[in-house]
Parts: C-alpha cells; sequence; structure tokens
DNA sequence: AAGAGTTTGTGAACGTGGGAACAAACCGAG
DNA sequence: CTCGGTTTGTTCCCACGTTCACAAACTCTT
C-alpha cells in the first residue's frame, strides 16, 4: 500500500514526542486518513494492535519498516547529476531508513571525480559493474528526459528492477519492473487545475477571509 | 483529473513529431492507458475529436492546456533555496508552461541577495509583500520539514491557496486551500516495497505479478 | 470476579473509477 | 446517393477501495 510510508512517518513523529502508545483515532488524524482505513490497512499485515488499549508506537513502527522492506538494505544508484540529482544525492530522506546511495552516475566525464554529498561522480558506463558489485536492485533517473529512455534500458539491462523517474518521459520497461513517475511540472500543472476553478477572482483584492466550498 | 498533464506532454511530444492528427489508440498508447479511459477523459471535458478521423493534436493540445489552465499566467514563490530548492528554481518544466518563479524566499538571512537562477534570493519576509504585488496563487515549499507548517501557514495568510510541498510533513491547511505532497523518501519506500515482494531469483517459483504501473 | 468502558478487527453497504461493448457520426469509394 | 470502414462518445457492468457499523477482546474499577 502507498499509505505505509505516511503511517511510518506519523509513528516516527510520535516517537520523537516519546508517545509510546496510540490509537488508531490519533495516529489516523496524525496520518490524515479515516481510522477505518488505518485499521483495515494495519489488519491487512498482521494483528499488531491490542484492542481496548491501542497499538504499542514502537512495536507497530518496527513492523510496518519491516512490511515496506526498510529492514533490509537497499543500495541506490544515481544518474544525473544535475540540480536535480545534486540535490536528491544531498536529501536526507535517502540516505536515511535503510536506502544507501552506493553512486552517482554522469554521462558527462568532464564531471567526473567531483564530489557531491561526499560521493565521487562516476562514469555512467560503470553502471553494470556498480549494479553487480553492490547487488543494487533500485535506479534513480535524474537526467534530462532526452536520455531517460536509454538510460532506464541499460539499468534493466544491468539488473535494476526498480525505477524512480524523475525525467518528464514515460518509461517503458519489461514485464516485472516497476517504475514509479515523479512529475514536478505535472503536480503544478494540477494544482493550477484546480486553482483555475477556485473562486472567481476577477480583478479584486486579495481575500483574506476564509472561504467555504471545496470541489 | 490528474492524467490530463500526462495527456499534454504526449501531445507535445507527437507535435515535435510532426504529427497533426491521432487516434484516440495512438494517443492512449503514447500516454501509457487505456483508450476508453482517454476517450471517457476528453469527453468529459468536451467533444473535441471527430468521429472517424480522431484528435487534432494541436487543437487538442490547446484545449488541455486551457482546461488545466496553462493558458493563464501563473506566478509562483519558491520557499527554501536548499540543494532542493536550487534545483526546482532551475527546472525547465516550472518556467515553462505558463508557470513563471516570480521570487525565491529563504529565512536565512545570509543567503539573501544570491543569485539563483537569475532570481536574487529574498527574505522570507517579504512573502506577504510579493505575493500581493504579483498575485501570486500558487507556492512551492522546500524547506526542511520543521519549518513547512510555520511556512505554509504564512503563505496562506498572505492569499496563497495552492501549496505543492516537498518537505516530508503533513500539512493542515485551512478549507479552501489546496496542498499537494510530493515526498521523494516515499516514493523510493514504494519501490522497496514492491522489490521486496518480487521473485526471489534463487527459487523457481514465479509470483505470477503483472505489475507494471504501480498503483 | 463481573460489569462497564474502550478499542481493534472485520463483515456488509456504498460510491467511484476502469474496461468492454455498442451506437452515432464521419470519410471515402463506387 | 449509398454503402462499407473507421473512430469517437457513451452506456453498462464489474471490481476495487472506502466507510459505516458491530462483534470480539482487552483493561480497569468496584
Amino acid at each position: 500500500m502507498a499509505r505505509l510510508p505516511v503511517y511510518l512517518r506519523a509513528l516516527n513523529s510520535l516517537l520523537e514526542a516519546e508517545v509510546r502508545s496510540c490509537s488508531s483515532e490519533e495516529l489516523a488524524t496524525a496520518a490524515g486518513v479515516n481510522s477505518a482505513k488505518l485499521r483495515k490497512d494495519l489488519s491487512h499485515l498482521g494483528s499488531y494492535g491490542t484492542r481496548g488499549v491501542g497499538y504499542d508506537v514502537e512495536y507497530l513502527r518496527y513492523q510496518i519498516s519491516r512490511e515496506i522492506g526498510l529492514t533490509q538494505d537497499w543500495p541506490v544508484v544515481i544518474v544525473g547529476i544535475g540540480n536535480l540529482g545534486h540535490a536528491l544525492a544531498n536529501y536526507s530522506g535517502f540516505s536515511s531508513r535503510g536506502f544507501r546511495t552506493v553512486a552517482l552516475l554522469d554521462a558527462d566525464d568532464s564531471r567526473t571525480g567531483e564530489l557531491v554529498a561526499g560521493l565521487k561522480i562516476r562514469a555512467f558506463r560503470e553502471l553494470t559493474a556498480i549494479v553487480h558489485e553492490h547487488g543494487v536492485a533500485i535506479g534513480v533517473i535524474a537526467t534530462p528526459a532526452a536520455a531517460a529512455q536509454s538510460v532506464c534500458d541499460q539499468m534493466v539491462s544491468a539488473g535494476i528492477r526498480s525505477v524512480l523517474n524523475f525525467a518528464p518521459t514515460v518509461l517503458t520497461v519489461p514485464e516485472g519492473v516497476d517504475v514509479r513517475m515523479v512529475d514536478l511540472s505535472s503536480e503544478l500543472q494540477i494544482l493550477a487545475y484546480h486553482e483555475q476553478r477556485k473562486a472567481p477572482l476577477t480583478s479584486g483584492a486579495a481575500p483574506a477571509a476564509d472561504d467555504e466550498g471545496v470541489a
């Protein structure tokens, strides 16, 4: 389920606040979902709660981590160290929680050796060797759109079976390979779509008061 | 619909290839969706096709752009010019297609004046003035998680009604304000979840998992 | 120990979205 | 003008996900 990471983050927040136990209602509001949905999601991966009491935060956190697979080590390669790749390499959410960036690759040989986030940029042609050496299963594509499909193909033939794609292109992959696409401009467009359907602001002042009515 | 941006990009690709007209089948495969779904989506926003012929690429592209709201000008502010904010400011997909970054804000005053993507970083306290001056309706949050809610609150009180949040936190906003969250680490976790459930290559039992697009 | 009060887990209704099939409409040939 | 081929727009149906509601189970008090 795509909501498990949200639950996990909510549990981490509770843990930081030194909350030892919580009900499904509390956790649901913290995660921004319905409590029944949360209970069904959790029950789908085992009975980790206690009726009349709630869930043990630490225990549930571990169980969800294990379900997601965060108790394993996930070596990751990032290809395309432009602005975005640079940001991803430095992103703390990647390096923590089981994900370990083992290599930064770029097709531009003039950047080889440059130090980013404590790692030296290496040549893209080293991909297959690195994948085999570290047992990499997850690849991140942060290249321009034109190069994405080629990079993806070479990732797949090197043995990578899960791809996180930041390039604005639909990638075609063989059966058994997962692709998740994160399209930054699409997100903005979706916001604009909703924004356009909001208040008919016809050359008026900014409405400071709260408005009712959402789609 | 969240698929309109995908259709739009597919149409742009076709237009670059100088394709004047296309059927729903072609466009659907280019966008990676079912043709019936695409026709239903398009019919929901008007009858822009011709039976027996297909869709005029240029005309449909304009209609979708108008539906999304990309024919308008959308001034955008980005708050938090760390690695990610830096990447976003330089991201071409933002500056093109109606979105115009009018200001980069950061709470760290020592960075004020620094030039990023042709814009000078300004102090976060200028937010309200900038929003009113340019009529900004969309704000992008690229701050650390701890600051995100505070930044969001001030965005909302300044008049922003659509927020794109890259900080790993659930933001609570008043009625009428839209928030879209892009969580980079969640995406990786979802990939890991599916990866963990794939074929154990050592054993012969195939899971018969036909997951191409991940839900 | 028993009952009252909670809270989880789950069974059933509900609504929404996707997919196949079909009718309406358009083009071109004869 | 008519007929066959093609493609859109739409209707129907199914399956999934969400939500409500309730029984099972646990704790605490008396």
